[in-house]
DNA sequence: AAGAGACCATTCCTATAGGATTTGTCTATG
DNA sequence: CATAGACAAATCCTATAGGAATGGTCTCTT
């Protein structure tokens, strides 16, 4: 694989204004989202660097801001590894913040809602609706990437800089638990059901019921989660 | 100025486990949080690397990672900057996520506290009280220090990961608020004392209580900080 | 005098090289 | 057979060099 280096392109239209870095941050994102590393798996610098034909340099940098996501953990001088498994009771502190901040997200997006960000959340939901949901990864990673959209456009549109810092912090990790918490893909009726409801509430335009809406959401994708929760 | 070197370091004792990356990002912390660096400054990445006597390589791994605190700012080929002076909105904005914060941390913490633990609470509320705090900086150092320290350690004995990133992606701008902010050191009878109930709330074991201290306290910041704030 | 263009110093960005550390393997010994 | 030690390959970590972009200054033109 090549990555489009700076000097590769043509004078006089520098309109990129990223950096070898950003790309080999979003190609390792990519990676992780994907599934194509898989949890506790090495991520060499050198070997990335191969890869993405690039020198180390920006693979340093770009697993440096990787790290403080909690997607990847570094260890000194042994070097980079995909964070484990989600444990039961990492399930369930994730859960607790969850909790404690997306019901705040949607009381705020739904005082400052612009028209363009109902239309942004309802494309979402659409989304969810109509996404395929078959057995392997490609065929309902378009689900995820609509579920995570849709919390991400609510922490967005909260207008709190720090909020959505915050659901940053956790996002990543929401995403990670979708694809390796074991909870496949079985309740998507119920949780598109439960994201209209939030969009339905932030349509209607009060807050307390849109924070209501979102914590019920949270409250059941926990539920079914310990439900369906493999035995460890 | 020179940081230590990892071949510095004697043969059959690397007990450091660090590398000169780690030191750097140190470095450059205790320089953002001492306002040695103010807001808006340039940090040029080959300049810091002169002032440390280290290579570009591990300034710029460290930058990275300060990035994503957001205390430093990139904008790409230019370089980084510290982030700007908070601004009114920015202060509202932080509240509001300190008051779906930290109440939780603080009602969290309540249940799984160790006798440890509130010794440590202990301790940073006797520091808040002795310490010095005299117009200068240095002389209201410490007395910075405890405060954050008390409101970190509560964040770090909720048992949830997941909310102490949380806090810690507030944690950062919370201690630069307080040196930008405007609000001085005026507060510090009430704070104390506010700070005094917060525990005692935690020490007699009842979580709402804790929660319901702890978002006064924030109200009350923000209270004061508001009435004192220079008109911009 | 005001503005446009050229030049230069500074800084960022990437690649490369080499030392330091870790890890796996292989052999020798008790 | 088990274990300790040595060797080798892979990897991480830091330094250095040079290309590329930016910002400021200076000069020339209108």
């Amino acid at each position: 694989m090549k990555l489009a280096s700076s000097r590769d392109r043509a004078p006089g239209r520098p309109v990129s204004r990223q950096v070898l870095a950003d790309h080999v941050y979003e190609e390792l994102l990519a990676w992780l989202m994907d599934g194509r590393l898989e949890p506790g798996a090495a991520v060499s610098i050198d070997g990335t660097a191969r890869e993405l034909d690039v020198s180390p340099t920006p693979v340093r940098e770009a697993l440096a801001r990787l790290e403080h996501t909690g997607m990847v953990r570094r260890v000194a001088l042994k070097g980079y590894r995909v964070a484990p498994v989600f444990t039961r009771e990492d399930f369930a502190e994730l859960m607790e913040a969850r909790l404690a901040i997306e019901p705040v997200n949607a009381r705020l997006a739904c005082r400052r809602l612009t028209p363009e960000g109902l239309a942004d959340l309802r494309g979402a939901v659409k989304d969810l609706e109509t996404a395929p949901r078959g057995p392997s990864f490609v065929e309902f990673r378009d689900y995820l990437e609509a579920d995570e959209r849709f919390h991400k456009l609510i922490a967005e549109q909260s207008g709190n800089q720090f909020m959505l810092a915050a659901y940053n912090a956790l996002g990543g990790q929401v995403q990670r638990f979708r694809l390796f918490g074991g909870v496949g893909i079985t309740d998507a009726e119920q949780a598109i059901a439960e994201h209209q409801a939030v969009f339905e509430a932030l349509a209607s335009g009060d807050p307390e019921q849109a924070a209501a809406a979102m914590a019920d959401h949270v409250h059941k994708v926990r539920a079914r989660a310990i439900a369906d929760a493999p035995a460890d």
